[in-house]
DNA sequence: AATCCGTACAACCGCAATCAT
DNA sequence: CATGATTGCGGTTGTACGGAT
């Protein structure tokens, strides 16, 4: 008694799809909308199992879809993303807007991996591979946290961050990140900040949408509130570089709550 | 011109998470 | 709460393509 099979698949095609089926999915999603995957195959007449449908649309025919290659600023966001959360590419591609997880999971093995090795970086790890090297640590490191959650890429909701913590151990993180203990890029390295590993932390990482960050604080007082300290900062961007998006409505870099 | 090899990326597969009943 | 259905994720594979031999 195995699992049941998410699709028929004696009567369905497999492989590169043609322009026809594109043009069958778009027209159909156009007017039904996206969802109901299982279902759509057949409604939209295609001989394909809805999860090749789903991807196909995903990752490719979605017209919110940015194309081209990489920029340098992508790679570098990329780089910090995956050493704060690991292989968790959906995670990542929320932070890029118009990438998709799978684009940037074969544009990690393929390019970045390589350029960080020749950094001397261990990719994995973000470590020096032989101890010689200068690695660009973490300062938020989720890349073990027992679980991470689900959150939907794009949103125009503003989306906080949130922890279960010890208080004196947040008020020593808030005093390093005010007082002037990072490095130019904003992060701090293991030489400066030994005992401020968030793995000691023991953080609880969830993440939520609320309109009023500073009354969900008050309401649940055991839950730190990082404010003015949004993700793009912690990952060493200025405001003039990717940050800007900080600025405008959409914030899809706005991850910014309050220390409570 | 033919073949080999490495690279890039689209697509598949199995599993876990989430949802609906 | 339990169970089955559905969706989404991450690892892996297949294949097209270009450069080297």
């Amino acid at each position: 008694m195995g699992r049941s099979p998410c699709c028929e698949k004696a009567h369905t095609n497999k492989g590169a799809w043609t322009k026809e089926e594109d043009q069958r999915l778009i027209r159909y999603i156009r007017v039904h909308g996206e969802g109901s995957w299982r279902s759509l195959p057949k409604a939209a007449g295609l001989l394909r199992c809805g999860k090749s449908c789903r991807l196909r649309w995903m990752n490719y025919l979605r017209p919110d879809l940015k194309r081209g290659n990489f920029t340098e600023d992508e790679d570098e966001l990329i780089i910090k993303l995956h050493g704060l959360l690991g292989n968790k590419w959906s995670l990542i591609a929320g932070r890029l807007p118009g990438r998709t997880d799978n684009e940037i999971k074969n544009y990690w093995n393929t390019h970045i991996k390589r350029k960080l090795v020749s950094r001397g970086i261990d990719p994995q790890s973000h470590r020096p591979l032989n101890g010689t090297a200068k690695a660009t640590p973490t300062e938020l490191d989720f890349r073990n946290a027992p679980t991470l959650p689900k959150i939907k890429p794009i949103t125009t909701a503003t989306p906080s961050l949130s922890f279960k913590y010890d208080e004196s151990q947040v008020k020593a993180k808030s005093d390093s990140l005010e007082g002037g203990n990072c490095t130019s890029s904003g992060m701090t390295t293991d030489e400066e900040q030994p005992s401020s590993r968030p793995n000691e932390l023991n953080l609880e990482l969830s993440i939520g949408f609320s309109t009023n960050s500073a009354n969900s604080a008050e309401s649940k007082p055991k839950v730190a509130k990082l404010k003015a300290v949004c993700l793009c900062w912690q990952l060493g961007f200025q405001r003039s570089e990717i940050c800007s998006n900080c600025e405008n409505t959409n914030g899809l870099f706005r991850y910014c709550t309050t220390l409570g």
